[in-house]
DNA sequence: TAGACGATAGCCT
DNA sequence: GGCTATCGTCTAA
């Protein structure tokens, strides 16, 4: 369980944390807080559980085939958002990492809504179903529904996340979605590594990340 | 421009 | 645990 204190979300992480070999990021990525700015400016954040890499060379990463027109960020500089669609109709986020034409990145599957799970909640049932809750009750409901952070196609649609947020500078604490280095580094025993999630090719390498005493993993 | 195929999630058995 | 909706993107022609 996260701490609910939103502590010093402004510190972003900066962008030396991107720019080293993308294992490592998305190891490191685990415990450090996701934050979205809503256009009212009310904040949601959520604790990174759940990371997966994609490298260079490997076959199921995007860029595997080289640069077009979609996969384009992953080969910008780190730090940016890469935010692709999957099966039509899931929007992934991903953080961009390694110097420019490098073309790795960092997918994050999973969250543990912190600070303003209800705006989230309200975000993914969408508003017809959210009225029937007092918006008083949405944080502690938020707080409890995985279906909120548990996946990568989920924590987008709580977020409000779709692919103009491709391209978003995650090291500025002042866009719409940002990663700062808020919260507890998590311990090696606490991680677990292991092979990747729903992809047929590469299929054998462990480059998944989990926590693994979170209870918002999306499969174990 | 047609055809194939997903870095998923939700519903059904 | 199995099935499939659903559509953007890439590839080949």
């Amino acid at each position: 369980m996260g701490q609910l204190s939103s502590g010093d979300l402004s510190a972003a992480l900066p962008l030396s944390f991107y720019l080293r070999p993308t294992l490592e990021a998305a190891r490191d990525l685990l415990g450090k807080t996701l934050v979205r700015r809503w256009p009212d400016g009310a904040l949601s954040t959520g604790r990174i559980v759940e990371t997966e890499a994609y490298l260079v060379g490997d076959p199921a990463c995007h860029a595997f085939r080289g640069k077009t027109r979609s996969n384009a960020a992953m080969f910008g500089p780190p730090g940016l958002a890469y935010v692709h669609i999957n099966y039509g109709l899931h929007f992934c986020l991903n953080a961009v990492t390694q110097e420019e034409d490098v073309p790795e990145a960092v997918l994050i599957r999973a969250i543990e809504p912190l600070v303003g799970a209800g705006r989230m909640w309200e975000a993914y049932v969408g508003a017809g179903e959210a009225a029937a809750v007092p918006p008083e009750e949405r944080d502690a409901i938020g707080r409890l529904d995985k279906r909120i952070g548990a996946g990568p196609g989920r924590l987008s649609r709580a977020l409000g996340i779709d692919r103009t947020f491709t391209h978003t500078d995650l090291t500025d604490a002042a866009s719409p979605i940002y990663l700062s280095s808020e919260g507890e580094p998590v311990p090696d025993e606490d991680v677990v590594t292991t092979t990747r999630i729903g992809i047929t090719k590469g299929a054998d390498l462990p480059w998944r990340f989990y926590v693994r005493s979170s209870r918002w993993v999306s499969r174990r």
